[in-house]
DNA sequence: CTAGGGTTAG
C-alpha cells in the first residue's frame, strides 16, 4: 500500500500511512522501509537521518532497504556516505547483491576513489554478480571516471552480454579522456555488431570530435545524425557543437549556429559560446552571450568571472570592476576551488586557501621547492591567468596555491616514486596549474591524472594528452 | 509465496 502511494508520488501519503502503521502496533519491516525512503530522499539528509534511526530501533532492514540508501546517496553527492554504508551492510551480516553493485560504483566513480573501486569489483567477482550487464557497464564507468579507461575497455571486452548502455559508457570514456580516434572505432564498432546508437552515443561522439580539434568531422556526424540516423539533435548537441566550434576560434560561426537553432538556446549553450569568447579574446561576441547568462543564470558566478577576465586581458579595468560590483551587490563570490585525491584508500579533499590539512606546512614547502625547480629551467608563471585573480578575495588564492596543486604535492609526499596520482576537481583547470603539472610529471617522473569539469587530463614525461587543447 | 533496489551524457 504504501508503495503504491510512492509510485504515484503521494509521498505525503506514504509518510502517514508509515506513521499510522507505527501507532497501530505494527512493526515495519525491510520493505516497508524501502518503500518509504524515496519519499523522504527528496532530502537525502533527511532520509539519511531516518535511515540511521531504523537501524539503531533494531528494525529488519533487508538487502533492498540498504541499496536503496546506497542509491540515494550516490546520486545526490554523498559518495563517502555510499562507500560507508556498503562496509556498515556487511558488518550487518548482509550480502550484496547484483543490484547493489551498480548502485555503489558510481559513488566510486564520482570521488576517482579507484582503490574503493577496484575492492568492489573483486567482490562481484567473487560473488558471481560480475557477468550481470548493470555490473559490467557501471563498472565501465567507474574505471573511466577514475582515470583509468584501459580497465574500462577490459571490463567491456569481458562482458558476455552487452546493451546500448554498455557502448555508450565506453564511447563517453573515449570522449572524455580524449581519446578521438578510439571513441570513433567503438562508435563504428558498435554499428557493426548491430547495436544502433542513441542521441547519448552522438553527445559522446561530438564531443570526442571537439575535443580532439576534428571541427569537419564534428559537423559531419552533427549533419548525418538526423540525415542518416532519424535522431534530431537536441540542445546537448548544440551545446557541443557550439564547444567545437568555439574550441577552433570560429566564434562567429558558432554564434550562427546558436542564432539559428530551432529551439530557445539556455545556459549550456551561451555557456561554451563565452568559455570560447574567453580563449579567444572575442569581446563582442563575449558580451552578448554574458548579457544572456546573467538572465539565465543570474546567481551563476562563474559568468561573471569569464566576462571580467575577457575584460581584464584587455586591460579594460573599468569594466572589470563595474563586473566585480555587479557579483558583489549579489552577494557573490567565485565558487571556491577543491580538489580530491585518494591515498592508501583514504580519500582527501583539499581546499583553495584553507590551512585545514595537517600536512599543509609540507605542502607548501614541496611546492616552493618545485617553483625553484621550475624556474631554473626557465618556467615563467602564467600571467594571463594571473589576471584571473585580481579581486581582494582571490588575492589569497595567489598566495597560496590553487586545490589540484595541493592535491597533487600531497601525493607526491605520501606515495612513492613512480605511483601514479590522481586528482579531480570542481571546476576547470588553470593554465598555470596545467603549466606545473606538466613540469611535475616529467621531474618527479609521475603519471598524474587530473579530472575537471570538463575532460580528463593524462599527464605524462612533461606533456599532457590534451594537447594543450582544453 | 514474492517484490522491491539498478548502469550511460549534460
Amino acid at each position: 500500500m504504501i508503495a503504491g502511494f510512492n509510485h504515484s508520488r503521494h509521498f505525503k501519503d506514504s509518510i502517514l500511512m508509515f506513521r499510522d502503521m507505527h501507532s497501530e502496533g505494527f512493526k515495519p519491516d525491510g520493505t516497508s522501509i524501502s518503500s518509504v525512503l524515496p519519499a523522504v530522499t527528496g532530502c537525502v539528509e533527511g532520509a539519511l537521518k531516518r535511515f540511521k534511526q531504523f537501524k539503531r530501533q533494531g528494525l529488519n532492514l533487508n538487502v533492498v532497504s540498504w541499496t536503496s540508501m546506497i542509491a540515494s546517496c550516490s546520486q545526490n553527492g554523498k559518495d563517502m556516505e555510499a562507500l560507508e554504508l556498503f562496509r556498515e551492510m556487511q558488518m550487518e551480516g548482509l550480502k550484496p547483491n547484483s543490484v547493489t553493485i551498480p548502485c555503489l560504483l558510481p559513488a566510486c566513480g564520482n570521488i576517482a576513489a579507484l582503490m574503493h573501486g577496484k575492492a568492489v569489483h573483486c567482490f562481484s567477482l567473487k560473488n558471481w554478480v560480475s557477468n550481470d550487464v548493470y555490473v559490467g557497464t557501471a563498472l565501465i564507468d567507474m574505471y573511466a571516471n577514475c582515470g583509468r579507461i584501459q580497465l574500462s575497455r577490459r571490463c567491456f571486452d569481458s562482458m558476455p552480454r552487452r546493451n546500448l548502455v554498455s557502448w555508450n559508457a565506453l564511447l563517453g570514456g573515449y570522449a572524455m579522456h580524449g581519446k578521438t580516434k578510439e571513441a570513433l572505432e567503438v562508435f563504428n564498432l558498435m554499428q557493426k555488431s548491430g547495436q544502433e546508437p542513441d542521441f547519448i552515443s552522438f553527445t559522446s561522439v561530438l564531443s570526442a570530435c571537439s575535443q580532439g580539434g576534428l571541427t569537419e568531422e564534428g559537423k559531419f556526424y552533427f549533419d548525418s545524425m538526423s540525415k542518416d540516423y532519424g535522431i534530431e539533435p537536441r540542445l546537448e548537441h548544440y551545446s557541443c557543437m557550439v564547444s567545437l566550434l568555439g574550441r577552433a576560434g570560429r566564434i562567429v560561426e558558432a554564434y550562427t549556429m546558436v542564432k539559428q537553432m530551432p529551439m530557445e538556446p539556455d545556459g549550456c549553450i551561451w555557456g561554451p559560446l563565452l568559455s570560447s569568447c574567453r580563449v579567444h579574446h572575442n569581446l563582442a561576441i563575449g558580451e552578448i552571450a554574458a548579457r544572456k547568462l546573467f538572465e539565465l543564470e543570474p546567481n551563476n558566478p562563474g559568468n561573471y568571472v569569464l566576462l571580467s577576465n575577457i575584460y581584464a586581458s584587455k586591460s579594460m579595468w573599468v569594466e572589470v570592476n563595474s563586473v566585480r560590483e555587479m557579483m558583489k551587490s549579489k552577494g557573490l563570490r567565485k565558487n571556491p576551488g577543491c580538489s580530491w585525491i585518494e591515498i592508501k584508500n583514504k580519500v582527501h579533499m583539499l581546499l583553495a586557501g584553507d590551512n585545514l590539512h595537517p600536512q599543509m606546512p609540507e605542502i607548501t614547502k614541496k611546492l616552493g621547492e618545485l617553483r625553484v625547480e621550475m624556474q631554473k629551467s626557465g618556467y615563467l608563471p602564467h600571467t594571463d591567468f594571473v589576471l584571473q585573480d585580481v579581486e581582494e578575495q582571490d588575492k589569497e588564492e595567489m598566495l597560496c596555491d590553487h586545490s589540484e596543486k595541493l592535491a597533487v604535492a600531497l601525493g607526491l609526499l605520501n606515495t612513492s616514486r613512480g605511483f601514479p596520482l590522481q586528482v579531480i576537481k570542481n571546476l576547470r583547470i588553470c593554465g598555470d596549474c596545467h603549466a606545473v603539472i606538466k613540469f611535475i610529471s616529467e621531474f618527479e617522473d609521475r603519471e598524474i591524472f587530473v579530472r575537471d569539469t570538463n575532460r580528463f587530463h593524462h599527464f605524462k614525461d612533461g606533456a599532457c594528452s590534451c594537447g594543450d587543447l582544453w
